[in-house]
DNA sequence: CCTTGACTCTCCAGTTACTGGAAGGTGTAT
DNA sequence: ATACACCTTCCAGTAACTGGAGAGTCAAGG
């Protein structure tokens, strides 16, 4: 018999950790004096808690390790969670790779002393949104305004005459070069109309970043965000949203506080 | 002005996490309604938490974020802390591909059913302590008991003649093959003799198993050991050890139990 | 026999980054 | 007026310990 300072010498745990142990039942010590409550310790211990400690090394956490020390369990139930265990260490892993993938990322854009940094892209899920939405074509950059104008409007039109209830600014999807569609989301379905349609706007994994200020500057976002993206191991999966978080028409631009979406996964 | 609840679904943050946020200081609200309590968060306050989230990203600890959002913090700092940080997550990385390999061993040996998995095999660190020895060679196997038995009885006189205190259980280093030195732990120096010897035994990692019963069973306890060694991608670093926890040369070999140490390192 | 120092006991608090729930106040739409 | 969603604070719990306070125990030395 030992006592519990000699047994923690000899197994190489803590004695606060043994008592811990003993505490929730993981690890009782063989025999407690009744006087004097002293732990009792014995040899005959030694391959439980050497099976625990195998386990624990194995990143099991410790009522898993209480499972697997029963007797009654089955190879086959064991190695399941050897299995389970092993899948779950490989996303780790691939989880750990990931940071550190972004990590190399942010140092060598400090390194170069980029601008770009004053974006922060983040990966969010965003929610699928019920939207009323139109379609329209810019026929060339300089229309974007006027083209988005008309859109918003129509949309804001047909939601106000069908009685429909705002939900939040407007989206804009960019399905592809210059062809952008004006969502504003609304709390119930409304019926269409030529061409307003109402549609849920999938949620997705999106890489986003939010630009302050004016239109002027969305190039620079944009360049920074597929920057972001590429260095960062993900590929863009669709057309990319504005969100634009805040904005008047007679409001100043500098205040103007817009999201950038882009739908990603990882390559 | 947004509310808790609205600020959230933009930023993609739990309204509860937001609160904590708040009450540790990390992320204030812009603004609380001295009559309800209310928080309310502006846009402006978009790119710090964007910042924050990113760094999140970045495994670091809300501290560390909490540091690197001060603004009074040169490019050189951030650098280092990103550093650092790296720094940690591949040792992380390297210490799950570790877990992940004993994971895989353990698997393997489930599907040998080897019997060698009645020995569990774990790494400890054991502390140096300070040792009367002797050493001896053993001429052919069956001889070890006797020159065993020879040696420790040296060792015990000596430590009884010049009034050592003992401190521990015998300790037979292997140096090489049948050259065993018969090691006491003793409490303070004692003065040396002809042959015995007094020295401190290194601490070192080892990987340990215990062998409960009589030496006749060493030969497969080291062969379960070396296995484990190799199959989890260590290499023995320097002479094994045995520690003799129970033994009396009185008491039955079956309640003999040895612990046996080999001294390893990462190949 | 007494003291000293090493050990042991229990109980409580703190760690990280939240999450869940209870009890109660607020704001808006019907 | 009343539902209902939303907001508030406060408290408890998570995992696996670690540290400390205050008190009891044990063996050796003087």
């Amino acid at each position: 018999m030992l006592k519990i300072g000699e047994f923690s010498r000899i197994v190489g745990v803590p004695v606060k950790t043994l008592r811990y142990y003993d505490e929730i039942g993981l690890f009782k010590s063989d025999y407690i004096d009744e006087q004097t409550g002293y732990r009792f310790y014995s040899f005959e211990q030694l391959p439980r808690l050497n099976r625990l400690l195998a386990l624990k090394d194995l990143g099991m956490s410790l009522s898993q390790i209480d499972q697997m020390l029963k007797e009654d369990l089955s190879a086959d139930q064991l190695r399941d969670m050897f299995l389970v265990k092993q899948a779950e260490l490989e996303d780790l892993a691939r989880d750990i790779r990931e940071r550190i993938a972004r990590v190399e990322a942010r140092l060598s854009l400090i390194e170069m002393e980029d601008k770009m940094s004053d974006y922060e892209v983040v990966i969010k899920t965003v929610e699928p949104v019920l939207v009323a939405s139109k379609q329209g074509t810019v026929p060339h950059f300089a229309a974007i305004g006027s083209v988005m104008d008309r859109l918003y409007n129509g949309v804001v039109a047909h939601i106000v005459k069908h009685k429909g209830q705002f939900a939040g600014p407007g989206i804009t999807v960019w399905h592809e070069n210059l062809k952008p569609e004006a969502n504003i989301p609304i709390k119930k379905a409304i019926s269409e109309g030529d061409d307003v349609k109402v549609r849920e706007l999938p949620g997705d994994h999106m890489a986003c970043l939010v630009h302050h200020g004016g239109f002027e500057g969305f190039p620079q976002a944009y360049q920074a965000g597929v920057q972001w993206i590429e260095a960062n191991g993900y590929e863009i999966t669709g057309p990319n949203r504005e969100v634009y978080l805040q904005f008047r028409p007679d409001g100043e631009p500098k205040d103007y506080v817009t999201e950038i979406q882009f739908p990603v996964a990882k390559v």
